[in-house]
DNA sequence: TATTGTGCTGAAAACGTTTTTATGTTATTT
DNA sequence: AAATAACATAAAAACGTTTTCAGCACAATA
C-alpha cells in the first residue's frame, strides 16, 4: 500500500507537517494562500488521513459501536437502521460488531475504537465487566437489560405493560376465558408479558385456570402442538381468546384452531406480540402488539450522545408499545354477562 | 478515562515496555517466570491494549468492513449474519458501517481501519474512487457490481440465469402465455431477470406480446394496479401464468387476480423472486426463486481473506439460484397442444 | 534606530503501541 | 582462562497524526 502520508504532502507542498495539519483541520491561523495551496496539493496526491494516527493522538473517534451476537430478524434491521440515521444526524458514525467473542468486544470497547456503545445482551457481560467499564468511564446503553449508573443506562420495552394492555384489550372485546401461550421462561421480556397478562386478569377478577397457560416457546410448531393437544384434552373449556407470547406462536395457534374446525376470529380471537412482517400478510391478518423499535434506536443514540457530550448521567428509559388492530380478534357479544 | 497503558504495566512489574509487549504478544523470547509475572500484573491492573496505538504500528487490524447505505430487509440480516460467522471462523472481526456519506466511507476505507472491505452499492462509488482504491491496493469485494482487477472482485447473483430458469420452469408446467411483471428498469438485477425470461421465451418460440410486460416497480401496490388494469383491458388474452419481478409483486398480482375472480393456482400460476419471509406464509404459499444469500456472505469473506492473506487476484463469482416450489403454480394440461 | 508587537510557520513532543537494535549476563567452546 | 556464543532484557526508533511552543519576519511604536 503506497500510502501517502501527511509527510508526503508537506514535502510536496514545501511546508511543514504542522502547516498541513492546520490546513486540513481548518485551524484558522494560516494565510489563505498557504492553506489553499496545501489543500490543492493534498487533493492532488489523493491524501487521506490515517485514522489510527489521528485517533491515537486526539482520543476522539466520533464513532459509536453497536455490539451484538446476532442481527437475525426484523428487530435488528429496524433498530440498526434507525440508530444509523440518528447517528448521521448527530455527526457520528455507527459501527456494528457482530460477534459472540466477548474478548473481541471488550478489547474494542476498552481499546478506544469507539466513543460510546450500545449493547444487546445475550452475551453474558458480567458484573466484573460492567465494573471495569464503569471504572474506565465507558459510556454505554443497554437494550435489554436494566442498568443505571454514572455512565451507563438502558432503553427497554415495558413488556409488563404490553402484556397488561394486550390482555385488557381482549377483555374489552368481551372475552372472559383468555388462554396464554407462554414463551421462554428464562427470558425477561417473556416473563414480563405473562405477568402483565396475569395482572390484567386479576384486576378483572377473571378465572385464572392453570390449564390456560400453554407452553409455546416462542415457536410456531411448539405452539401449534400445544394448542392442538389442549383442545383435545379440554373440550369442556375452550377459551374465548388466545393471547400468544409472540406472533409466531399466534400463527401456530391459529393453524391449530383451524385444523380443529374453529374459525378465527369468528369463534375464537387470537392476538400476538411483535408485529413481525408476516403478521399483516397472514390470513387472517394478525392483531398484535407492536414495539416502537425505531423509537428505541433513536432514543438509545440520543442518550449515548448526551452522556458523551454533555456528561449526563445514565438512566433507565422504558418504552410503551401499541396495539395494532387487524383481523384476528372479534368482539364477543355475550348476552348473559352483559349488564 | 483513567486508562492504564503499557507503561503503567511496565512500571508496576518492574520491567521495560518491550518486555511487556513481548509477554502480551506471546513472542517466545522471555523466561516463563518473567512472562507469567508480567501477565499477572497486566491482569491485576485490568490492562487492555489501545487498539489505535497497536494498529498504527502494525498496520494490521484483523477487521473487515461491510459498507452499506442500509441494512433494511431480510437480505441484509442473512448476509451480515453469514459474513459474521465466516469472519469469526477465519479469525477476523466484522464491522458494519451504515451510512450514506461517501466521505465517511472512503476515509474509513483508506484510513486504515480495516484490512479489507465488502461493499454494497447504491452509494455511487465512482470510477475515480475505484481507481484510487486500486492504486492503494485496497482489498475489496463488491456485492452487486461487476468488478474484477488485481485487488478487487465481486460475488453476485446470476439474475439472468435466475430469470431464465424461472420462465423455463413455468414453461415446463405447460404454460404458454406467460406475462412478466417488471421491476425497476435502472437496477441491474431487475433488467437481468427480465432478459433471462425473454431468452427462455425466445428459445421456446413462445409469443412475446409487449402487452405481457407489466410495470410493477418491485412494489405490491403498483403490481396490484398493473395486473388489475391489464385484466380489464385485455379480457381476450388472459395469461396462463405471471412471472413477477419479486415476491411483493407476486403478492400484489395474486391479490389482483383473486379480486377479479381468478383462482391461484388453479386458473393462473404466479411465481415470484427472492423467497422473502412472507412467501411461505402467504395464501397460497408462493412458488419463487431463492438466492443463496448465506452462501454469498460466506464466499465474499473467503474471497476477501484470500486476497489479503494469500495475495490472490480479485475475481468475479456468480451464484446460481434455486427454485422453491410451493403452492402458487399449477401444471397446465392443455389437450390441444399436447403431442 | 532600537524596541515591541503581530502574524505565520516550523520544530519537536506526545499519543500507545511494535519492532529493531543494543546491552549485559551467563553458558559454552577452545 | 580467554574468546565466543546464546540468551534475556532494555533502550530507542518508528508508525501518522495533533498540538504546543519557539522562532522569524515584518510592521508599528517609541
Amino acid at each position: 500500500m503506497a500510502k501517502v502520508t501527511i509527510k508526503d504532502v508537506a514535502r510536496e507542498a514545501g511546508v511543514s507537517i504542522s502547516t498541513v495539519s492546520n490546513a486540513l483541520n481548518d485551524v484558522d491561523v494560516l494565510t489563505p494562500e498557504t492553506k489553499s495551496h496545501v489543500l490543492k496539493v493534498a487533493k492532488r496526491l489523493n491524501y487521506v488521513p490515517n485514522l489510527n494516527g489521528k485517533l491515537l493522538k486526539s482520543g476522539k473517534t466520533n464513532m459509536l459501536g453497536f455490539f451484538t451476537t446476532s442481527v437475525k430478524g426484523a428487530y435488528f434491521y429496524i433498530l440498526v437502521e434507525s440508530m444509523a440515521r440518528e447517528c448521521e444526524r448527530l455527526g457520528y458514525g455507527l459501527n456494528v460488531f457482530v460477534t459472540k467473542d466477548k474478548q473481541v468486544i471488550m478489547s474494542n470497547i476498552l481499546g478506544g475504537r469507539v466513543d460510546g456503545l450500545v449493547i444487546y445482551e445475550e452475551l453474558k457481560i458480567d458484573e466484573h465487566d460492567i465494573a471495569s467499564m464503569e471504572k474506565d468511564k465507558i459510556k454505554a446503553v443497554f437494550l435489554d437489560r436494566v442498568i443505571e449508573n454514572e455512565t451507563m443506562g438502558s432503553v427497554i420495552f415495558d413488556s409488563y405493560v404490553a402484556g397488561y394492555d394486550a390482555a385488557k384489550y381482549l377483555i374489552s372485546l368481551g372475552h372472559k376465558k383468555i388462554a396464554y401461550i407462554s414463551g421462554v421462561d428464562t427470558m425477561f421480556d417473556s416473563v414480563q408479558r405473562k405477568e402483565g397478562y396475569l395482572a390484567a386478569l386479576r384486576e378483572h377478577q377473571l378465572e385464572m385456570d392453570q390449564d390456560y397457560i400453554l407452553q409455546g416457546y416462542f415457536e410456531e410448531e411448539a405452539s401449534y402442538n400445544a394448542v392442538k393437544s389442549f383442545l383435545r384434552m379440554h373440550h369442556d373449556k375452550v377459551p374465548d381468546a388466545f393471547l400468544a407470547g409472540n406472533d409466531l406462536s399466534a400463527i401456530g395457534c391459529i393453524r391449530a384452531l383451524k385444523s380443529e374446525g374453529y374459525r378465527v376470529p369468528e369463534d375464537i380471537s387470537v392476538m400476538g406480540f411483535d408485529d413481525i412482517e408476516i403478521a399483516q400478510y397472514f390470513t387472517p391478518p394478525l392483531t398484535t402488539v407492536r414495539n416502537q423499535i425505531a423509537r428505541q434506536g433513536m432514543l438509545v443514540i440520543d442518550h449515548l450522545v448526551r452522556m458523551i457530550q454533555r456528561k449526563e448521567q445514565g438512566k433507565l428509559q422504558k418504552l410503551s408499545s401499541e396495539i395494532v388492530v387487524r383481523g384476528s380478534c372479534h368482539i364477543k357479544l355475550n348476552r348473559d354477562d352483559s349488564i
